[in-house]
DNA sequence: TCCTTCGTTGAACGGCTGTTCATTGAACGA
DNA sequence: TCGTTCAATGAACAGCCGTTCAACGAAGGA
């Protein structure tokens, strides 16, 4: 194995293993000395390759673009039905990181701000009514709300009830919303 | 003053600072230091009243009893969005200290679980459907995001709509989801 | 008035944190 | 083969944390 190969693979790992930590404590609970562990690595190499705590942070939590949003309100609800399923069926690491740091480290609200905004935006764009603003928000803080419920809460009903049937629910739900009722 | 009516006084402080500051902060940020200061008092007196850091949480976290919830769906959910709106209206420091602090801290979702779990129950025996548990945990997880997303995530357009307007686009959402559209 | 009670303080402790830095040793280019 | 590069280490630093404890000083009872 060649040196960069080495490099690139044990920076990987790091990053890995940082992703699920904040995912699964937070920002502040997760140690870079715990991050080494997880990656099999000392403490120091964590440093020399990310600089700090903060920059590690900020490179696990870089919003990855979640493809466009666009078309009339009867598909956009469904498109976000199927990537609500999707991050049902697996564990969304890193959305559960930033999720989790955003509510834990005064930082990561900024540094995911600035997407999430986009995102709402674009979501707001595709939506007829003049409050479409409002509706986007609202739009998220739902799904955000049934992400946290399953993932971070563990609510019990939410966890074990099947991706289809929590959609199904949903389904009338977010089509208000997004008044795709007419 | 007497001396019990300092003790009292000293200690409504302390737990005032610790419910603000565990709703700004979390659990893992929010230090025994920071509480005593904004409360104008010693870091030790912290310790010698709640005994530790986790007791002095659980003491704000304590889960106040909201009012039984009964009856039909379609009053239920009148119900729902009318807390909503008043929890919108103030800051609601213990309950978002409690939020905050649950997905930050371990032995918080845990403390806060039962109580939690006793009102989604009560939720659904409110509901006529045969998935009424599913139900009631999506109810809890919307409502959850819209506060999360009002007065932790700060999305602006929550921030800045009038509670009336949520409330009104929340309205079918919340109807759909309990079954009170039929 | 004197002694007790107790709210309150200040200093200190060990432990864990993010971060730094000199050092090692194996992969590399000549 | 030899010197250089660089991924990786281990020990150490200062700083903040929760927590402890001896001590002070004013309120309360006799």
């Amino acid at each position: 194995m060649t040196r960069a190969e080495r490099r690139r693979s044990t920076e990987a790992r790091i990053l890995a293993a940082a992703a699920r930590l904040f995912a699964e404590s937070g920002y502040a609970d997760t140690t870079i000395r715990a991050v080494a562990a997880a990656a099999g690595v000392n403490p120091g190499l964590v440093m020399h390759y990310f600089g700090s705590k903060e920059e590690l942070f900020l490179r696990v939590a870089r919003a990855r673009p979640s493809g466009p949003l666009e078309g009339e309100p009867e598909g956009v609800v469904e498109e976000l039905l199927d990537r609500l399923a999707a991050s049902m069926a697996d564990e969304p690491v890193e959305s559960l990181a930033v999720l989790r740091s955003m509510l834990t480290h005064p930082g990561a609200s900024e540094a995911a701000a600035e997407g999430a905004a986009r995102y709402r935006a674009q979501l707001a764009e595709a939506l007829p009514a003049a409050d479409a603003g409002v509706r986007a928000a609202l739009v998220s803080a739902v799904l955000i709300g049934v992400v946290l419920g399953r993932h971070l809460l563990k609510l019990e009903e939410l966890r074990d009830a099947p991706p289809e049937q929590i959609a199904a629910l949903l389904r009338p739900c977010l089509r208000s919303l997004t008044g795709a009722d007419g």
